[in-house]
DNA sequence: ATAACTGTATTATTGATATAATACAATAAT
DNA sequence: ATTATTGTATTATATCAATAATACAGTTAT
């Protein structure tokens, strides 16, 4: 799976949102098992100490839930997940709006540039 | 003037980017002299140093251009305004359109999101 | 002429981030 | 029982970003 670390912001932050994204949208599984600290680490081919500073924020947030000897786990609140999903959405599209309005692109403008992008 | 600068980037990147947007939106005119260096910092509320650096990436964009010991003027180049108006605007869209896609959100449910926000 | 203001450069210090190299106790696997 | 694997903690080092405090030479303003 495509780990893309940049160094244009801190790297445990961007391992907090591309492991929060793949929860949310499902590409980890309610309940599973993570990799290991070191084998995430070796996969985003980062040090096991920043993949471990982002799982702690990950827990933080109750995304997911760390057993010491056994491993961590992805949440098994669904609800959790989705109100995530929904809000982050939701920020995602205010900021996008505010920058363009910025920008002096109109709404219509907007929606146009967005219908020739294929999703 | 809201200078809205945040401690989650470097702060010499937020400032090249609200100057940025500022000479693209027309809020600074071209060719008009701007703020000296202490005052820029001054409003912004960061060390002049900061400033400094900041003006010197939009230099090297060729958005503004120093008079050694007069000022810092915008460019008079608003053909080159108007394509990083435009290219930045396609980016923004671009990045958005990525991030929501990943998220699992439709083009629809996207442009609906949208159209919820007032411009 | 003198004083104030310009961009620019330098040096030092601090804090955050990232990596490296270990270490440990508890559990799981063999 | 022994070994390997787990999350977690610690210490050290290096780098970048930011601030602070000056300094300088060349205009500009008075």
């Amino acid at each position: 799976m495509a780990w893309e670390i940049k160094n244009d912001r801190p790297v445990y932050i961007q391992l907090v949102e591309e492991l929060e994204l793949r929860i949310l949208n499902g590409t980890y599984t309610t309940g599973t098992k993570l990799l290991s600290v070191r084998d995430l680490a070796g996969e985003a081919q980062v040090n096991p100490n920043t993949m471990q500073k982002a799982l702690g924020e990950l827990e933080k947030k109750g995304l997911i839930s760390s057993r010491r000897t056994s491993g961590n786990y992805i949440t098994e609140d669904e609800g959790l997940i989705n109100d995530l999903r929904t809000e982050l959405a939701e920020s995602e599209v205010e900021a996008f709006c505010e920058k363009v309005k910025k920008l002096g692109i109109t709404k219509e403008e907007t929606i146009e540039l967005i219908n020739k992008e294929d999703f």
